[in-house]
DNA sequence: GCCGTTCTGGCGCGCGTGTTCTAAAATTTT
DNA sequence: AAAATTTTAGAACACGCGCGCCAGAACGGC
């Protein structure tokens, strides 16, 4: 057909994920897209649509890269360990982000889905499948006898999902290991049948 | 002296709180926030300071009018009680929240402390109050026995205060009862000492 | 070699922002 | 009553924003 793209779309999709990561939605102007990623403001709107839509595109990058890759990797695991090593790399990430940009899945929950059904529901979705891995990881837990069976699975997933967010929230102001780790000992001793850590 | 204010500066600083509660700070603009307490830009800037100032007090007048006066007026319930009763507060708050404002703490954690040192320090400070005010209540339950004393108090403080915020994200975007029933109901019953629900 | 299409660079529009200024109105003190 | 001081109202400023436009350059198909 005609002239071909300058740069590699996904190399530049992945420097515009990284600005909206650590900057937020609004705190990130299209200028300084275009400026970081290497391109003019009308090759990104060519390629990319507008913000808005280079956001949602940035976004579910970034599940992909993140969530469900973790995810794919962990569920392989014995699942007990499986959900400890979650929360290991969970705070392991969260101890070394020097730039403090958190989960870009919390912030976009909190930035752009109050007011944007789109968002809201990409976000509620992540969330499920989060609550979803947990819960698969409970109940083969708690056939195998690794993890106690006093409550209902699903519960105790809704339950990870919550320490698993706070601890993103968490980091946010307080990002010591200790103050991390000590909410994910917590529910994990809590969990184990044994009463022993993971 | 010379002619007093025609407003009531509470009353007027408790509009502009729910603003910024509602919208976040970047997106209340000052000529909204004038309109909605009833004065004019000028008034408000002689009577607050500017945007960020009037935020910083809106955001303590916050504090000081949810946080401080929950843990003040559940200190004095029984220990398993005041936690129970706390996280039951919250989630009635999240469930009749219609606006999908969530907790100002959280949103001030994500949206200014992770470039504004000031509001850094006033988040952690302040989530250090409340996990205070757990370890003070899981403490004194381990002592007269209706809390499990297998893992030491500040270590289920940090949880408690981690499912506390999971939840405060979680009604953001899945704001149904059960699911937020479900975390903190599985948290206190693996607390309580008796296996039972507080 | 030429045409049609697409990409590139940069300027500029219209608008909304936080903030400030000027002048008039209002109230206490002298 | 007059002076002094503070609050009002609203216009105005400088700036940054998302986005669109337009000329020219670069490429594929004939």
């Amino acid at each position: 057909m005609a002239r071909p793209r300058e740069f590699d779309e996904t190399t530049v999709l992945e420097v515009a994920m990284n600005c909206f990561w650590a900057q937020g939605f609004e705190q990130t102007s299209v200028r300084d897209l275009a400026e970081r990623m290497g391109i003019t403001g009308a090759s990104l709107y060519n390629a990319f649509g507008d913000k808005r839509s280079l956001y949602r595109q940035a976004f579910v990058h970034y599940l992909a890269q993140t969530v469900r890759d973790r995810v794919a990797r962990l569920e392989k695991l014995p699942p007990a360990l499986a959900i400890r090593t979650f929360f290991d790399e969970i705070i392991e990430r969260s101890v070394d982000d020097e730039q403090r940009r958190g989960c870009m899945l919390v912030n976009a929950a909190l930035e752009l889905a109050p007011y944007d059904p789109e968002f809201q529901q990409l976000v509620a979705e992540e969330m499920i499948f989060i609550e979803a891995f947990f819960r698969r990881c409970i109940e083969a837990g708690q056939k195998d006898g690794s993890i106690a069976d006093t409550r209902p699975a699903d519960e105790l997933a809704k339950l990870l999902l919550s320490v698993l967010l706070g601890i993103r929230v968490l980091a946010r102001t307080r990002p010591q290991r200790e103050v991390l780790e000590g909410a994910a000992n917590g529910v994990l001793a809590l969990l184990s049948k044994a009463r022993t850590p993971f």
